[in-house]
DNA sequence: CCCGCTAGCCTAATATGATTAGGTAAATGC
DNA sequence: GCATTTACCTAATCATATTAGGCTAGCGGG
């Protein structure tokens, strides 16, 4: 009984896998029962385990960039804002598994190659109409994707589901504060906000 | 040869192991290794794994919280929010293991106890200058975490590491935004930045 | 229609890590 | 100095990753 696989459609069974159980119960043996297949065939396709898991990352990050750039078509300001948040977040609540898939740590070569910048270039494009200066556009890049992925990060590990405002109106509001921070993003000062103080930790 | 463990130096043994090698590594071996004994006699001071990682990320939340309330006294406005932020990634940078630790799932009752709730706090202190609605407290204080958690998370995943600006810089310019946005924290609007829109990923 | 080969899948074996059961001896208290 | 506690150990079991080598389904050529 041949099922026919493939390294995509190993891949594809994994990803399954984490959406409905967790990228933790991602292993060779479970792919492997949830493909109808011995642990030791994997192996024709996928050269280990870090192979699969590097695999769901550039996969996952390529079908983020994917919904990102749909969502982005013909918006521009805060709506582009807004869209590729909100794509974000819908992502990691409908795919939690692929989700965390994108962050799993790649080497510098898959890294520069796959989705990855995809999505930096599309979260550059959002600051467009917010006109800042050429300098400022890789730190405001940064800032939104660390919110992004910070505030979806705590949300899903549950920091917030017990405390008493419900995260969907944190999140529009982080939307709203985000869209203020970078109409009034600041001159660059000279005066440090100086990091190492008195603490070394 | 009794080394004299208890729990406490167990997890003092694991956080070092964490902080060395990464909270990867820490496993009942790797501890036990490096703590000079035999695995499975860890098992007489810390449930399981689970438990261990859970006072890991116990004890790590308290330090952090700690430091981050040494750092506040006596700072208020944008120096209290530099100072708490830099009270993070420089722990994250000097202390690698626990601050991953920090991020370990908790259950509500471990999470509700330790010094999770007091860095809530804490955050909640550095905005009191900013003089914001009293419902618009909780968003802020959210916001900030989710940023000061995304971009350390960023950094350290090497994310930063191969695009020009240093992250320095970036983090610098990311204290200076959240000032700004702090100090134009917008009004509630009652338009929607509608989610789930058109694709539901 | 059948022969032979390629590949897809399997069994078997090894290694590492978690966890439990039960034993031995060092420290502690009387 | 003896008994008890308990810190630590040995041995065994189970799950997962990974490798080596075997079997056969099903395809291409005759």
């Amino acid at each position: 009984m041949r099922i026919g696989l493939t390294p995509e459609r190993v891949v594809d069974t994994a990803l399954e896998l984490a959406d409905a159980s967790g990228l933790q119960n991602v292993t060779m043996t479970g792919v492997a029962q949830y493909a109808g297949v011995k642990t030791a065939s994997l192996y024709a396709h996928v050269r280990d385990l870090n192979d699969l898991k590097t695999r769901m990352a550039l996969s996952s990050l390529d079908e983020l960039a994917d919904h990102a750039a749909e969502a982005l078509a013909g918006r521009a300001g805060k709506n582009a804002l807004a869209a590729l948040g909100n794509t974000y977040r819908d992502y990691a609540r409908a795919h939690p598994g692929r989700y965390a898939a994108t962050r799993i740590p790649l080497d510098h070569t898959s890294a520069a190659t796959g989705g990855g910048p995809r999505n930096t270039d599309l979260t550059g494009a959002v600051l467009r109409e917010y006109q800042l200066p050429e300098a400022e556009r890789p730190h405001a890049t940064r800032v939104l994707g660390a919110t992004f992925h910070g505030f979806i990060s705590l949300e899903q590990s549950g920091s917030f589901s017990h405390s008493s405002p419900g995260s969907d109106v944190s999140w529009q509001r982080t939307i709203d504060a985000l869209d203020a921070m970078l109409r009034h993003w600041p001159e660059p000062s000279h005066t440090l906000n100086a990091s190492h103080n008195e603490n070394p930790a």
